[in-house]
DNA sequence: GTCGAGAATCTTGATATCAAGATAAACCGA
DNA sequence: TCGGTTTATCTTGATATCAAGATTCTCGAC
């Protein structure tokens, strides 16, 4: 079965024999995938009235456990978006109740964003369904498979670790 | 080797033992991973004095061959952007001198968007350096371990085709 | 031929993002 | 305890993007 990028990679050959295009096989494909995971996603989201951007920082205090409570800083390492960024988004979930901010006690200059009661509810139910909807999306490949590709994947990914 | 999704997953666990996770260490990895070779990219194209987002277009008319023509439909469905923001980077390519607007002689409606030289020398140039910074990437991968992560790729891409 | 549906492109307005800089507080060596 | 460096957050200004709508043209049915 062919893909978007077996013709890409075709054209690319007739203009450049000349040139190895193993690199493009892969990242191509994981770029054009990661762009049609958003829309699902982002589709996933709409029947819970959430956000991409707002499940991010959300789910990254969900999973921190009780108090649910993070630092700016921490969220936007963990959500990889820059500090201004972050601001917006804190600033936005705060207004709409999802979050809070708290003075941190143990540094005055330090902030913790901890989930509301709200948006403890908010992010569960729109975790559920983005399950829902990415199980559906790998329903082509085994549970081996997905092993494999899980594997495959964290290799690449194990050297931006840090 | 541990990576950042590694943990991720094991802090849902935490919090959510009765959920299965699968979904998430693929779509998860495959997210951060298009984040992280973005950078990269970008990274790769600044020696080249180019943007990803010019590059995408340039090179979309480049693979297309003789005489490196297509039409802003055509190049907005290769790319995954909607029709203001191609018309908007043809827009600043055409400032840049690297392609130029062409009345279709076929259709008065259509447009044609056609490489000039310069772009030409800039886009080979470029992917010159994009598929040297990608195959640093893929070091942690033999040979057969790109071709198997290819072809799982695929599997997931197919359904997005069209 | 004419009309209406559909297609191709561009325009407009709103929005989220980033990079760089400002501010304030903590830390640490002398 | 003082001063300089680092850390944490927020602010600002510029920019690229998207969604929705406007415009112009094509094409087939009748």
């Amino acid at each position: 079965m062919r893909d978007e990028v077996d013709e890409l990679i075709e054209a690319w050959a007739r203009e450049r024999s000349d040139l190895d295009l193993g690199p493009v096989s892969v990242f191509s494909r994981i770029s054009r995938l990661a762009h049609h995971v958003d829309r699902a996603r982002r589709h996933a989201f709409t029947t819970h009235d959430i956000e991409s951007w707002e499940f991010d920082v959300l789910a990254a205090l969900r999973r921190a456990g009780e108090p649910y409570e993070l630092s700016p800083g921490r969220l936007l390492r963990e959500t990889l978006v820059t500090s201004g960024t972050m601001t917006n988004r804190v600033d936005r979930l705060a207004t709409r109740g999802l979050v809070e901010r708290h003075p941190d006690p143990t540094d005055r200059r330090g902030v913790l964003v901890r989930l509301t009661p709200e948006g403890k509810d908010a992010v569960d139910g729109a975790f559920a369904a983005l399950l829902d909807a990415e199980r559906e999306l790998l329903t082509n490949l085994s549970t081996d498979d997905q092993t494999t590709l899980a594997g495959l994947l964290r290799r690449l990914l194990v050297p931006f670790a840090g």
